[in-house]
DNA sequence: CCTCTATGGCGAA
DNA sequence: TCGCCCTAGAGGC
């Protein structure tokens, strides 16, 4: 689930449901008590996100910070007004309620309270969001036309730019024609503001639709005559945990290696380009 | 039952 | 670069 647009669509729905709200919020396991203990009886301000990270304020000037790290989940479902019904199932980490919805976060990597200064430092560290209205790609360039690190590597640093993944990396590449491994100091300063300008439009996509949907319309299965994708990460897409199988665009077998510690999914034929 | 995997990131070596 | 953390579902025996 988590890549930036998870979190981002995340924190809509949060805001939607929660803010202007007291909220009830525990830790059912007891591993988060103390940040429960914190932000039990508050009312919530704002809810917002900046790369994956998550940011809940409260009415103390203190913020609730959630990272879903690679499993971490985090659902919002209607109370149903029964409490046999509505316990917890699973190992809950945190419950956050107004009576109305339930918010139930399971297997953050992190889940925690911060003052306004311990966000700063947070958000300080992270590259621009292309999520956000604030963002400017030219803080990443600076750092990617100067580093000799593959594209693929730099496109998963968050300090360089946040919110992209293992799913948006492999597919934003595999649109703009990209090879993986060209170094950011040898990419085309075109080519970044093609990878910029594909993430503002592809991202917002997946925030509307909590889903990475990544293939244009004239390679979508209908007009390329083949079966929808079935399985549950992700929308449609050309490379990303399709080793093997036929490129959509070219019919190549597509490859996969892994770069930076996490499977990259690239065709081979297609994408030359620096 | 078991093992493996995952859209992430940290710290030790 | 590797091991490790966290949860849940899938697949193998």
């Amino acid at each position: 689930m988590p890549e930036g647009h998870t979190l981002h669509r995340l924190a809509n729905a949060l805001d939607d449901a929660f803010a202007g709200r007291q909220v009830a919020v525990a830790s059912p396991q007891g591993r988060f008590a103390e940040a429960a203990a914190l932000l039990h009886g508050r009312t919530v301000d704002a809810a917002s996100a900046h790369g994956k990270h998550l940011f809940v304020d409260v009415d103390s000037g203190l913020t609730w910070h959630v990272h879903l790290g690679l499993i971490g989940k985090f659902t919002l479902t209607a109370a149903s007004g029964d409490p046999a019904a509505d316990l917890p199932r699973g190992e809950v980490r945190a419950r956050i309620s107004d009576g109305v919805t339930i918010g139930d976060l399971r297997g953050p990597a992190a889940c925690e309270v911060l003052t306004a200064g311990e966000v700063s430092d947070i958000v300080g560290r992270l590259g621009p969001d292309p999520l956000r209205a604030d963002a400017d790609p030219e803080m990443a360039w600076v750092r990617i036309h100067r580093s000799s690190r593959p594209i693929a590597a730099l496109l998963m640093d968050q300090a360089v730019l946040s919110g992209i993944g293992n799913v948006y990396r492999s597919e934003v590449l595999f649109r703009n024609r990209l090879n993986p491994r060209r170094p950011g100091n040898r990419l085309a300063r075109r080519s970044w503001l093609a990878i910029w300008a594909d993430l503002t439009y592809l991202m917002p996509i997946g925030v509307r639709t909590g889903s990475i949907d990544t293939v244009r319309p004239e390679h979508e299965p209908a007009a390329m005559g083949r079966e929808p994708r079935q399985d549950d990460h992700g929308g449609e897409v050309y490379v990303y945990r399709r080793a093997n199988q036929a490129c959509h665009v070219c019919g190549s077998r597509i490859r996969t290696a892994v770069l930076d510690g996490r499977n990259l999914f690239w065709c081979g034929n297609c994408q030359r380009r620096g």
